[in-house]
DNA sequence: TTGTAGGCGTTATCAT
DNA sequence: ATGATAACGCCTACAA
């Protein structure tokens, strides 16, 4: 079933036909109603493919995301906010998941290109040089979320993971902590990874608190990791220390629930930090003080940025956003008495 | 940067290029080297859409979702495994969200439809008189997710809510609760509205307990609606539930600290019981009991059937799915000692 | 107001 | 082994 068909049945011409269907220009009252009700009857869907072929516009976004596990992850949120926003301006969403591999991730920029969506959303983790070699002559709009580029410039939508995992560190000095545990995320992660690490690294700095690499361990985003490095961080009885920054909230459940295990108590015997504000963090067992995250925010400015950067009609466009963040005193810090 | 210009570039003609790309025939190899040539330089790529459009094979799998919040549904582990089956089978998605609308839901099948996806992923939630007249004559493979219809005869991969529910209930019935709460769902999610409270029903029928309708209320699954309806369920502190059985874990958290707020243990003053089993369950404090369903399987099984339902090779079709699912005990229910 | 015909970028079917 | 050419289904001048 074509347009053609369409045409033949009403007892009109293809132009007709199409005319009726975008209102692109005036036709009869009699051949309207005719072709009306033949689109009706038939429930006839005119092929997309062959318009966006003609067009050169697919009205189609593509979201790049890289994670090994959606719900442990803050993307949700954005996510949700995103469709939201494209869907209010008509875009479609194709969703791709490189999992951290970044050759995959070049394969899916790739099929990205020849799918010949309007431009991509691209939640990114870790920005190689091949990247760049891939990218530097991508036509398509791309805007980056939760990270940017040393590379290339391009723009982008982040949290200011350096900073507010400063403020975390911080905001556990300023309670008396001076032996402050680390649960942070590969390296590869730039955002996750490398920035709230080196925001930790230079909240001590900053303090005169001299680093301590024994209290430094890593995670993957998984409860059970947090669990594990905590595990590490607790093994001696004798050199504990008296709190722990977890980069995710995630790790930080993990962290409180083996504390629990081990018979300490949260923040009694032992202060536990976390990011990203998850839904549960406020309903755990003490409520997680941590660092929240607008989340929601960035998908909608992600999307909105965008969409302006497509609009070809528009030239001002503004290409960085650093979406706020704010920490949340709850229940699984305490001061430390100095005795 | 079209096909022609590759094979102006090369001195060959379309067919050639389109024969290197495809590896489709021979070709000689100065002829080949010269293209290939062509091709890295120029990073050329061809136009999904006009192969798409002379295939009829577009190779892209529509998802439809239905919910208000992404986090906040066990969703995720699923979309991560048909992310998984489908980019092992080269098909990408298309992700599209109808938030429980159901004129958005025929919206997107109708989009789906003319950007001619191969098939369709349906994660259902309230299968309505209105879908029957569209899908009848749909012509596209689906298969739903979550649900099935009463309405018409569709493939279907799907969590057993009702029987999950029953055996919920009765597990508290069997540790000596007779007066348990409920929050459920709105029933126009029938799977986890619906059926789940239908579950809950059958144990009390079944075991000669009378229902309680003061005892039945509804969240929308979130924590803080769990939080609400346990409120409502402790307000006479002369007449509580001994247990409570959450239809989600997200809404069971928000229980749970409820009567932590207004005072009350769990288990030790009162028992929760969960659905879902999402990843926080276990290192909830107190760890929670609930029903654990094989959420990964469910995406697995959805994405394979409806691959095996499009290749039209493979008559022999198995067309429905029930997952498993299993009860994990915890710490949030406890026995009811019988004084 | 309506219809005809060319083109969007491929692949596939023919000849050569 | 290679190249011309007809589809695929639509939109859009242009002509009538």
């Amino acid at each position: 079933m074509n347009i053609k068909d369409v045409a033949n049945c009403a007892g009109v011409s293809i132009s007709t036909v199409s005319r009726v269907i975008n209102n692109t220009a005036k036709v009869s009252e009699d051949a309207r109603k005719r072709v009306e009700a033949v689109l009706k009857e038939t429930g006839y869907r005119p092929n997309s493919l062959a318009r966006e072929l003609q067009q050169n516009k697919t009205y189609t976004i593509g979201v790049l995301i890289c994670v090994t596990e959606l719900s442990m992850s803050s993307l949700s949120q954005s996510i949700n906010a995103i469709t939201d926003v494209l869907k209010a301006n008509n875009y479609n969403i194709m969703l791709a998941n490189s999992r951290y591999h970044a050759d995959e991730e070049l394969s899916i920029f790739n099929t990205f290109k020849e799918k010949r969506v309007d431009g991509i959303l691209y939640f990114a983790a870790g920005f190689a040089k091949k990247h760049y070699a891939m990218l530097k002559n991508y036509k398509i709009p791309i805007v980056m979320i939760g990270q940017k580029s040393n590379y290339i410039d391009m723009p982008y939508v982040i949290h200011d993971d350096f900073y507010a995992a400063k403020t975390a560190t911080e905001y556990l000095i300023q309670m008396g902590h001076q032996d402050i545990g680390f649960i942070g995320l590969p390296d590869y992660d730039e955002a996750a990874g490398l920035e709230r690490k080196k925001g930790y690294k230079l909240a001590h700095e900053m303090n005169n608190i001299p680093l301590n690499p024994s209290r430094m361990t890593e995670g993957d985003f998984s409860i059970e990791s947090g669990y594990e490095a905590m595990k590490i961080l607790l093994k001696n009885p004798d050199d504990r220390p008296t709190a722990v920054f977890a980069t995710t909230d995630f790790m930080a459940i993990g962290a409180i629930s083996c504390a629990n295990d081990m018979g300490l108590k949260v923040p009694d015997d032992i202060s536990v930090m976390g990011f990203d504000d998850v839904h549960v963090a406020a309903f755990y067992q003490p409520p997680l003080t941590t660092i929240h995250t607008d989340t929601h925010a960035v998908g909608t400015k992600a999307a909105e940025l965008l969409l302006s950067l497509m609009d070809k009609e528009n030239p001002n466009k503004i290409t960085k956003y650093v979406a706020s963040y704010s920490l949340m005193e709850r229940g699984s810090v305490r001061p430390l008495s100095s005795i």
